[in-house]
DNA sequence: ATTCTATGTGTAACCGGTTACACATAGTCG
DNA sequence: CGACTATGTGTAACCGGTTACACATAGAAT
């Protein structure tokens, strides 16, 4: 492998040109520019990423910390930080936190060490202080840390919003909204949602339960009180994976959904629609979501100004067949 | 952040000593070791990552090749790997190939230039030669790239031939295969499962259809052989996903499962117990193909001898709602 | 003509580790 | 007792880039 000072040797110059040169920094002449990038041709000369790093104290890589990827709803949020960090010719590093902010600040710290570009965090918001501190850029994902670290995020309330009013539309009076872990601020912006929908209707009568995003606490919670309260006929919840769970439930309860009751979910996974009968839900831009979060990552990395520090993407009411629409 | 000059200048040795020490190679007497020590402790010193990369050319970094995380198999596959890439101390890289050889070329390149330890590739196959070069460790994940490469896979002959025989036995007599892309050689050997069950038996009839992993083609094509050919009574997959798609088709079509037909995917994925009725499925452990191929890469990474360089994980037929056992 | 500025290039130190080699000491063996 | 080996440590080069600074030239401004 060809380093620089092959390439300035067989150019005719110094290194201090070709890097010149490559980095496009400072002044080089157009003949000797020539020069360097036919030697670079010739010598068929890639730069070597890590002793780059080590004078730069820069890499190209971009920690992407998330609970758990296993979650349906990560992977298409991973898969869009992917695609535009390699179009920025950017790299992604994957860590699974396990909402364990211990394990979140072990990752932080190893990826410092290899001089990552910054961080997209989905964070698991106990340890807010070990952001502050961090002098590199970052954007919290899904979740907010703090006012002054650029955060992209989904319209929560208003998602519960709009799927709470629909089930009241379609003549639901028994309604039962599954919360998430309300400690998780978009788990209670959701919450809020459901009540400000609520809040505008008499002789609905709300019932709550509260459950992890997980499909084995939803499914038992939603069974347990369901067996003590068959008049229900709605369920709305925080996430697609706690409907699925909630589904299951009526199902073995002998509800027909969405005849007998009607559920929504939140999130837009991939595999709502793939149910039978697909899952009606409040759809995030997941992708999107993915997708902006690294494009201010990299902006912020290649210092440009930011228009904001917060980004809200709507959301959209999906009606398919857990709903009488 | 100090540097090993500065433990060094501390500990009152020289620089060599403390990487000796550091590294547990070479001789160092007992009173430095712990003069060293101590120096280390007082200035919190924590060794630079890409400065020892640039000279050992090797990074903790580990490539994790695969062709969407957005697919439903691959999150549990990269979590197990994550999780034991992170106790043996290394750090994964994610890489979408999107099934595009030149894709995966170029994140080869890329990592390399980071100095790599090693590459998971669960390969799109058209390129051998290109891993074949590479002086590097790696392991193929659920498709062989060559024998010389280690490789880590599921018994997916033994999967298919087993869920075969399971809806044999339960009575069906109109059977339809849903291949996967042939060219993927675990697709071919599903497909040979379903035949050497086929083989077994008389009076079955064997209906072929062929669709990627993906829900939308295996819907549409499934719809369309059953509205042709209303006979068959049970539908075996390659994949979950399609299994899925199979489902929908059947509901559509207003038969009931599994009372008229039965439907047995194949991947074990998460979901398909989320599912109501939950899906029937073989069950590859994903993760532990995961976790075996993180483990057997960093053995091969920490020059530790291989026991073989196939590595089959044992595939369990797990009934569950779609079929009548 | 003189000074100033913009342009163009090279030298060498530096980033923070690793390691070949030289050198020193001390116990062992014949 | 001299030669040999195992142990312990330091010097300095090296990995492959970046960049501060010095120096040179040429056209523009005064």
């Amino acid at each position: 492998m060809a380093t620089i000072r092959d390439v300035a040797k067989h150019a005719g110059v110094s290194v201090a040109t070709v890097s010149r040169y490559l980095n496009g920094k400072g002044y080089v002449g157009a003949d000797t520019a020539q020069a360097v990038q036919r030697a670079i041709t010739d010598l068929n000369y890639e730069m070597n990423a890590v002793a780059r790093s080590l004078t730069t104290k820069q890499s190209n890589l971009i920690g992407l910390i998330l609970p758990d990827i296993t979650n349906p709803f990560f992977p298409e949020l991973a898969r869009a930080v992917e695609d535009v960090a390699l179009t920025y010719g950017y790299t992604v590093v994957l860590c699974n936190s396990d909402e364990n902010p211990e394990k979140e600040k072990n990752y932080i710290e190893t990826l410092q060490k290899k001089y990552v570009a910054g961080f997209i965090v989905t964070s698991s918001q106990h340890n807010r202080d070990v952001y502050m501190e961090l002098k590199k850029p970052m954007v919290a994902l899904d979740r907010p840390i703090d006012a002054s670290i650029p955060c992209v995020i989904s319209n929560n309330r208003q998602g519960l919003k709009d799927s709470t009013r629909s089930l009241i539309q379609s003549g639901c009076k028994e309604l039962l909204f599954v919360e998430g872990p309300n400690h998780i601020q978009s788990a209670s912006e959701r919450k809020q949602g459901f009540e400000e929908a609520m809040a505008e209707v008499q002789h609905v009568k709300e019932h709550h339960i509260q459950a992890n995003f997980h499909f084995d606490e939803s499914y038992e919670k939603v069974k347990a009180y369901l067996t003590a309260h068959p008049e229900v006929d709605g369920i709305a919840t925080s996430s697609d994976v706690a409907a699925l769970g909630a589904i299951r439930a009526c199902t073995e309860l002998g509800l027909a959904i969405p005849q007998d009751i009607q559920i929504i979910g939140f999130d837009g996974i991939q595999l709502g629609e793939m149910l039978s009968p697909p899952l009606s839900t409040v759809r995030q831009d997941i992708y999107k979501l993915g997708a902006m979060a690294a494009r201010i990552l990299i902006k912020q990395i290649e210092k440009e100004p930011l228009e904001s520090l917060y980004y809200e993407v709507p959301v959209e009411l999906v009606h398919r067949g857990t709903t009488r629409s």
